[in-house]
DNA sequence: ATTTATTTACGTAATTTTCCTTCAATTTAA
DNA sequence: TTAAATTGAAGGAAAATTACGTAAATAAAT
């Protein structure tokens, strides 16, 4: 494991287990890291109200062999894009804290998810959806619009796409299906009852039930292929955020291994239906 | 442009044109770039074969305070140059490649987004929308997806959101807009016909209209308030995939800054509708 | 509960290391 | 030959680290 992996979450992780001073050097650092990787010794010890001593202990207690070095691992952790742990926006906020806020979490959650991709998952989602006779993507709330853009991506493969938000079509549609078909769950939760019977009617037919969900949730159980999708996120809070990019950017993933798996005569195709589009553009000038 | 593009290749480049010291300084850094970040001048400058302060000349002309503030820039610079070079999938990845190069790049795009946002103009769509009579938000092919995951967060704020897909549909409630109405335009480009007809048509009335587009694009020149998004991408040859996850987690910052705006009192409301949903979904074990 | 012992936490001060400036020697160019 | 640029030696300033002693916290014993 990788421990320069992020500097700043691991200080931010551990800042309850800290004793006094080094809870003070802790939040000096996390309250403007920028600055803490430009200061000396003296100057950081001054702003934490701590003495330099402490200061160097820190940097020892988290893997530094001292304070130069620590400052070092800092600048890499900050230059690596990734800040810190999620944070949650606050109503003390102001405009220049909270957007950037919004960007740390989900620039974490990708980071992340990235780490631990099921890579063997959707090596197989790849397969069923390259051979589908048509391919059928489910998602209700935030992810009927993550459905949505999985349909209009797919659609460019030639292999029928059809998205539905309606339970009832949704029921109907599962029931209906047959050798070849494919079944696309999207769900952050994997609890949504709509989604879960329709995918429980899905797996009862000769068609491939394909979810994109959390680990071991109903909605997972039920499906033959399913990506698990494991961001932590406070849905009881907050809307559906982060979890939904990372869909997203699985859902790219998937457009192009089926893509790679097409091969390169493929292209021509793609360029065709791209080109379509020309007229409904002003040229760039 | 590209400011924090790399340091050594800045190095690399104007190594014909130092002098003797200088050179060799340059060639001993480029030679073990992770080493030279762990060394003290005095090593560099053994290393080198030249005196201390001939590596301490060497550091200010390349832009650093001093040899430590060189350190730090040299650290940054190969933290963010290995990973985060927006990266091409080619027909010959494998599985172990391609969907790592996606997630790089949607990182590398939120990483850019997030050191350049245009927060001004995020402050006045807020003011906007958190005024509105009625919010409609219009996109088309991919943006179409965003406006839908735009609807869908911001329906909760308590203001009748449209949304649509029908460009002729488009026209007719442009044409519609009054005092209070905010149109919500959303396009890569910028230049997509329909849109950007739209956005004039409701320029003309007496509604606000807001677009989150690129910057200097006909959508942006007919809007009262731009939310630039510049994200680089090929689009002639891909599909829109990092610039809509820039969207989406802009139009995340929207719907924080109106929730900071409505207060405090507003979380029951919030929770009213979150509860809503409890029914539809299966319990967590 | 109070006192005592022991550990842990922390800071002062001294030491060491690192870094920077000054300036004279040397090289290069005019 | 002269002026300009380049370079390094030396000393001093700053920064970082270590050593050590005191204070606080915790545990143990009364």
């Amino acid at each position: 494991m990788t421990t320069e992996s992020n500097l700043l979450a691991t200080i931010q992780r551990q800042l309850p287990d800290l004793n006094k001073s080094e809870t003070k050097v802790a939040e000096a650092i996390l309250q403007n890291p920028e600055e803490a990787t430009r200061s000396s010794i003296a100057s950081l010890a001054g702003a934490a109200g701590v003495s330099e001593p402490s200061v160097n202990r820190f940097c020892k207690t988290f893997g530094a062999s001292g304070f130069p070095d620590f400052k070092l691992q800092l600048a890499r952790a900050l230059a690596s894009g990734v800040r810190y742990v999620s944070r949650a926006v606050e109503f003390s906020d102001d405009i220049q804290t909270f957007p950037r806020k919004l960007f740390d979490n989900a620039i974490n959650a990708l980071v992340t998810a990235r780490e631990d991709l099921p890579l063997a998952a959707i090596e197989r989602a790849v397969d069923h959806i390259s051979q589908a006779r048509r391919v059928i993507f489910f998602g209700l709330g935030t992810s009927a619009a993550v459905a949505r853009d999985a349909e209009h991506k797919f659609f460019r493969f030639n292999v029928p796409v059809i998205t539905h938000e309606d339970p009832l079509m949704l029921r109907m549609l599962a029931a209906s299906g047959g050798v070849g078909d494919v079944f696309f769950f999207i769900s952050h939760t994997g609890r949504t009852k709509a989604l879960v019977e329709a995918a429980q009617i899905a797996s009862n037919t000769e068609a491939t039930v394909v979810a994109m969900t959390h680990e071991g949730s109903p909605l997972a159980e039920r499906s033959h292929c399913c990506i698990n999708v494991n961001v932590e996120e406070d849905t009881d809070h907050y809307l559906p955020m982060t979890s939904r990019l990372v869909q997203l950017v699985i859902l790219d993933v998937l457009a192009a291994g089926v893509t790679l798996r097409r091969g390169e005569s493929f292209t021509p195709y793609l360029a065709r239906i791209k080109d379509s589009l020309k007229d409904t553009r002003y040229p760039t000038s």
